[in-house]
DNA sequence: ACCAATATCAAGAACTATTCTAAATTGGTT
DNA sequence: AACCAATTTAGAATAGTTCTTGATATTGGT
């Protein structure tokens, strides 16, 4: 049951490019564990997993690719408050809801069909290329 | 032409307390600051823009005042990716558009009536607390 | 296969925003 | 005035991230 379909499922290969990106070894494992769990995790938190794999990478390659990867709109990166970033590869464009009392992030979607302007009082001409939303709550009552 | 009515206009004097936080000097000027140009100003911005009216002010005691006021409710932080905080004293809910030819961070509102769940799809019992909103963009074409 | 050019990686230093620490100052209260 | 708590100040410390530099790896042309 997959939610997202622009979102490769882990199993399929990472081919040698993606979106002009020449995938690396180091590159390849950071994006395989963005894909394995999506659980929004921060660039430790990638370092820390992808040593199973490549005992030798370096903090500063995790960042290094997450930054490319980033950069070439195959994962995005995703910013609570002041927190560590987080990466997802879900480029899909979508918000998150942060769940306080289990601290779960889950991707939220917008209905198909609804319309910025339709909930929003925007500054007229405004033309929108980006959009940042992020909620926090809770998962049934406490 | 006021836009909000839950900010205090620059003129009208700021109590002794408000919110229950004691309104002192330092704290008054950071506030009469954030209320006099409504642009979103980062500590420093804050920082520089005080010492006008208190000359040996320090950054550490405007990082206080503007943490004292966002705990009481007083003053909002506004986080952009990772850029610096930035700090705004409209308090009611509201998201922020990012004018990306000017720089200019402009106040965003709800239309009235609107529910969160008319236009995204939230995972089923999403009790929502906190909404945090920036769309980036251009006002009119370029 | 060899070589040169280019891209990537690794390690640690540097950077920036923010928080912490500890000493001085302030302001209100007995 | 002496006291006490809260606040302010200056500078050190911290955390996340980016930068620098030299080592490795990969590519494409011969
Ligand atoms: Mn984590
Ligand atoms: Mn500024
Ligand atoms: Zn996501
Ligand atoms: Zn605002």
């Amino acid at each position: 049951m997959v939610d997202n379909l622009t979102v490769p499922s882990p199993e399929t290969e990472i081919p040698e490019e993606v979106s002009g990106l020449r995938m690396t070894r180091q590159r390849r494992e950071v994006y395989r564990i963005l894909l394995q769990d999506r659980d929004h995790p921060t660039a430790n938190d990638v370092f820390l997993r992808v040593k199973d794999a490549l005992p030798s990478i370096s903090l500063a390659t995790v960042y290094n690719c997450l930054e490319a990867l980033v950069q070439h709109g195959i994962v995005r990166q995703v910013n609570f408050e002041r927190e560590s970033s987080r990466f997802c590869p879900n480029v899909a464009e979508h918000g998150h809801f942060h769940d306080r009392s289990t601290g779960v992030i889950h991707d939220i979607t917008f209905k198909p069909g609804v319309n910025l302007s339709d909930f929003l009082d925007l500054p007229a001409g405004a033309v929108i290329t980006d959009i940042e939303l992020t909620l926090r709550g809770q998962l049934g009552s406490i």
